[in-house]
Order: structure tokens, then C-alpha cells, then sequence
DNA sequence: CTGAAAGCGCTTACAG
DNA sequence: CTGAAAGCGCTTACAG
């Protein structure tokens, strides 16, 4: 079953494939009468253009990719869904590819994966943003791509959110509810994000003329486990914090198990907050206080980004300007629920 | 930059493009000392064979995808693991389509998305899978496909598992523990899958020789919030059950929620089951008992089947036989954790 | 065992 | 405003 193609219908509309080329892309300068003409012969054939012939003679695939290995499958859920949406509004296709940051081969992998798919640009996701090997091989193949929550904000488009203002807003309302010891869990170590939202947890304390007990503050890596652990050195303190301020959502859902499975009630006995307000965190009773971390947005605003690059790429030697670099900071909202109450200690 | 095409290693090599094409392709019938001089060429100039225009000219794009409106992210993302190692393991790339189910033009999105990314075949995810609008326009437009948990399992291939077999083990396992009130929650009423199970927990009943209490069993959509409500209808009864089964871990988790919520003790005052083993259920305190799902396994055997069809597709005239479809049925092991116990009323 | 020609479905560059 | 020719990077069908 031969599908219909452009010379079908330039033969039926008694024009040129070039005519109908210029009806298809809606180019200028195509007499009304013509492509009125064209337009009835492929609605009447029903065409379609083949997207595989017109990527091989533009020689650019329409498909990006989203990069990630992120230990929170709500976090990409939310990003995926943003992004795809302002890929089907520019008829984009989305793959997905899912790596092992700690793969040696990580570099080769996502390199064979370009070569593979021919896809035109790519969006990372942290921690990917955050490997320099990895932007050092894109900008060497010269694939376009954008940043989400990058650490290395001079080169290529990013978009992030105010990590620093997100965590100097939790602490604040922590604050705010008279805690004092606020136990405060880090990301990965390696991640930016993680050190801006340890600055902005200091900036509260230092905004409220109190001093940071450094020994309340604990390493964590961003996954459930690393919240479950923390919380166990928090809680087996002599004297355990009144809160518990995790950088992430999946880790505050480990802090909550660990204090729940020691017979601690939340928020009664402990408060726990956040930052992300994935699905998780309204599921798990109680329901999490967190920041709102506007993902759907910042994966809308990646892909918007990242098309807008890729066509002015393209658009070549006739606009030789290069568009300055793209980027975006959201703000995140205090999204108050179940898991944090007043200190009456 | 242009890269280097099969005609500058046929040119380096000092043989034809068919030549090389057939040393890339791994064909027999050439010369061993030809194949190695065009090696050389190839490694030397670092080649790298450029997919799209092999798909034009195969008429074929090698990508596939994933089709999923699911409920519960851990389920998606578990699936996905195994597609995308199955389709890693034969270079065909994976597209992601998140539609919604309850879209009045879901049909046509997916022709439109077929169209504009030309997917050589589709792997199906419930509640996609039970569709049958869907499925005819595929057969209409000839795309290979592959569907996850089946109603119809007359037409194309499929993998799923044995609910009946998963609910009745779960059930005995409960009445096992001395449950004799134990409430069961259905999963969406479209879904296959869900009278399946239903089906499962009455078996148990029946060759336990006890009966079913029928105000017992309550309808759920496979979604968190359906867990909630339902979890509501049954601890409102006069005589709530000691211990309830949903039939998937989002409306476990809802119904984990609701309880403790109300200050109910699990698994003391109520034991909680369910099936699917997502990633969820190990975050949540307490962890739940479930049956698991081997989702990961069902993907990488989806993408296998898939490509199987595929390849045997375009093998084309030369071999005329209709391959039978495939299908596997995979079991679910039984997963003891924290939320159920031993009744004692 | 190897290659010249034609073709996949589109666009670019040019001419008129 | 429109079209003929050549090309994108590969494969198919055929010939030898």
C-alpha cells in the first residue's frame, strides 16, 4: 500500500512537486487560484507529507530528546508532560532516553544514541546538566541543546528555578512556625541546584539573626533512601530537630517513613518539608508541605527554547546573527499541607 | 559539516556504494579481503551510517512506540525500562505518547502522531490496549502493534499476566491470615484486567469454601483518588473489613492514606494488599504487601515480539507465511511486607 | 563476488 | 508566480 505523495498530488493538481512543495509549507508567493488548486487535490487524495523524506533533504530529523536519570520518576513525569506539549504544537517528536549518570560510557552512550536517532536537539535533565564531558561532546558534534537547572549557566540556553529563594522561603515559614532546630537534607553533591538551596537555607537562618547548627545539616543524593538515612542520623541525635527540611520531595518521603516507622508522629512530634510537589507527595499521609517547583512550565519553556534555537539554526546564512543565549528562572510557591504545624515544644 | 556518507567511503575504499552498503549491512557474499579494505575506510573516516536515509529508502523508520494513559507513573516507568533495553538491544529507537484516554479524537491524535513520526509499530499499555477503535484503525492502516494486558486477544500479539492467578493468590494469602472480611476494590471497569481480578478473589472464595460478601466489593478507577473514595465507602460500614484488597498499588496507597487519616492502625486495625510491586509501595510506611508485577519483563518482551513482527513484515514476499502471533502470560510473585498481618478479631 | 542505475519523498538552488 | 534539475544518504532490482 503505496502511500500518496507529493508527486501524486502535483499530478493531479497539474502543477510541479515544487508548487505543491510551497502550498504544503505555506511558503509566499503561490497565486490563490494554485494553491487553492493544490489544496483540493490533497484533500482529495488525502497526502500526507512523509516527514522521513523531508528530514533527509533538510538534513535535520524534527526530533529531540529528553535526557535524564532522575531518581524521581515524578520529577520527569512532570518535565515530559510540559515538554511535550510544546513539542506538539510544533509538530516535534519527544524521544525519550533514559541513562545511568554513572555509566563510564555515559559520554559514548548518549553519542551513539545522537548518531542513531539523528535527533536534532536535546534537553537535559539533572544531573545530566550538571556533566561537563557530556556538554563538552554536544558542543563538539554541534547539536543544540538546553539546560534544566544547569550549573554552567555560560554556555547554552537553560532554564531553571530559584533554588535559593525556594529553600530561603521553606526555612522562613519553618521559621515562622517557631522552629529553631531544622534539620536540613542536601541533594547530590554534585548537582548545583543542591548548593543553592543550602545557600538559601543559611540566608533565612542569617535573615533571621540565628545561627545554622552545622551538625544539623546532612548529605542526602536526591533519592529515597538517602532521606531514609539521613533521617536516622537526624533522629538519632540526642536531641532531634523539630523539623526536617529536605531538598526534594522522594527524600522527604524517606524522612517521613523513617520517622513514622520509629513511632514518630507528623507533624505532631515532627515537621517535614520539601521542594518539588510531585504526585508522591500528596499521597502519602499526611500530604507533604512543599514548594511548588513549576516543572510542566520549565519543560514547556525548554522545548520552546530549544525549537526556537533549532529553527534559527537552520534559518542559516541568511540571518548570520547569532541569538543570544535563552533562559528562564521560575519561582516556586509554598504549597502549605499536613506534614509541618507549629513548634510547641 | 557535512558528515561522511557510504559514497566517501566507497570512494576512499575504492569500491561501489553497493559494496559498502553490504559490508554495513553485515550481507554475505563479499570477498573477505573487499569487506576489510572498506573497514578500514569506514573506521578511518569514522562513518557512521545515517538512519534517515535508510528509512527512506526501506520505507521503514525504525522507531517504535509506547502509547500509555496510565494512572500511575511507577507502572509507566517500569514498562518503559524494559521496552527501551529491548529496543537498545536492536538499535530501534522508542517514541513516547502520552494521550488521554477519555480524549472524544483520541483516535485520530494517534493517527496524526503515526503520520507525523511514521512509527513502524506500537506497543500498547492499558487501559490503550482495550480499545478497539484504536486497534482498527491500525490494522486499517497496517502498524504492527503490541498490546500490554489485552481484552481482545484474538487479533495481534500480546503480553500480560495472569490476573486471576495474582488476585486469587493475594486473596488466599489473606484469608490465609484469618481474614474473612475482606474488602476488594475494582480497578476501572472498562479495563480487562480488572474482571480479571475480580475474578481471582472470587475463585479464592469459592475454594475456601467461604462466601463472598458482595457489599464487600467496590468500584475503583486504578487511580489514587478512586482508592480513597472507596477506602472511605468500606471503613464506613457498621463492620468494616479487617483488611483490603485494590486491585492496584495507586488505590492501595489511596486507601493507605485514608485509613491512617482516620487514625486507623495498619496493618493492627487493618491489613492493606495489592497488586503491581511500583516503586511506590516501598516508599510509603508501611510498606505494602503486593503481588509483583514483572513490568519490566512484560516491556522487554513487548519490544521483542514487536521487532520480531517488524522485521518479519518487511522480510516481505520472500517468506509469505504469516507468522502466528505472540503472545506470553508472565505470573506475579507474592511480596510480603509491613501492611498486612495475622487477624485477630 | 561486485557495480551502475534508478528510486525512496522531499527540498534547495537556480532560472525564467 | 512557477518549474526542471539535482540532491539529501541510503537501498532495491538487476545485470554481469
Amino acid at each position: 500500500m503505496r502511500s500518496v505523495t507529493i508527486k501524486d498530488v502535483a499530478l493531479h493538481a497539474g502543477v510541479s512537486k515544487k508548487t505543491v512543495s510551497r502550498v504544503i509549507n505555506k511558503e509566499a508567493n503561490v497565486k490563490d487560484e494554485t494553491r487553492q488548486k493544490v489544496q483540493e487535490a490533497i484533500d482529495h487524495l488525502g497526502f500526507k507529507r512523509n516527514p522521513l523524506g523531508m528530514a533527509l533533504a533538510k538534513n535535520r530529523s524534527f526530533f529531540i530528546a529528553l535526557l535524564a536519570d532522575n531518581p524521581s520518576p515524578g520529577y520527569i513525569m512532570n518535565l515530559q508532560k510540559g515538554i511535550m506539549k510544546g513539542c506538539r504544537e510544533e509538530q516535534m517528536g519527544v524521544f525519550l532516553y533514559d541513562c545511568s549518570y554513572r555509566s563510564p560510557t555515559l559520554v559514548e552512550e548518549i553519542e551513539s544514541f545522537i548518531d542513531n536517532t539523528l535527533a536534532d536537539g536535546l534537553i537535559l535533565a539533572p544531573p545530566l546538566s550538571d556533566k561537563s564531558e557530556l556538554l563538552d561532546m554536544l558542543d563538539r558534534k554541534n547539536i543544540s541543546y538546553v539546560q534544566i537547572g544547569a550549573k554552567d549557566k555560560t554556555r547554552g540556553d537553560f532554564v531553571d528555578m530559584d533554588a535559593v529563594k525556594a529553600a530561603y522561603d521553606m526555612t522562613s515559614y519553618l521559621l515562622h512556625l517557631k522552629h529553631r532546630d531544622i534539620g536540613f537534607i542536601l541533594g547530590h553533591p554534585d548537582q548545583y541546584t543542591s548548593q543553592r538551596c543550602e545557600q538559601g537555607y543559611r540566608m533565612a537562618f542569617a535573615d533571621a539573626n540565628l545561627k545554622v547548627d552545622e551538625s544539623l545539616i546532612v548529605q542526602g543524593y536526591y533519592t529515597y533512601q538517602s532521606g531514609v538515612d539521613a533521617a536516622s542520623v537526624l533522629l538519632n541525635r540526642n536531641t532531634p530537630p523539630s523539623a526536617i527540611f529536605a531538598s526534594n520531595d522522594e527524600m522527604a518521603v524517606g524522612v517521613l517513613y523513617t520517622a513514622q516507622s520509629r513511632g514518630i508522629s507528623v507533624p505532631k512530634q515532627l515537621s517535614i518539608a520539601s521542594i518539588d510537589d510531585t504526585p508522591i507527595v500528596t499521597k502519602v499521609w499526611p500530604n507533604i508541605t512543599t514548594m511548588r517547583h513549576p516543572l510542566t512550565s520549565i519543560g514547556y519553556r525548554a522545548a520552546t527554547f530549544l525549537i526556537g534555537r533549532l529553527k534559527h539554526k537552520h534559518a542559516g546564512a541568511n540571518s548570520s546573527v547569532n541569538i543570544s543565549e535563552s533562559n528562564e528562572t521560575f519561582h516556586c510557591d509554598l504549597v502549605i499541607r499536613e506534614s509541618t504545624t507549629l513548634f510547641t515544644g
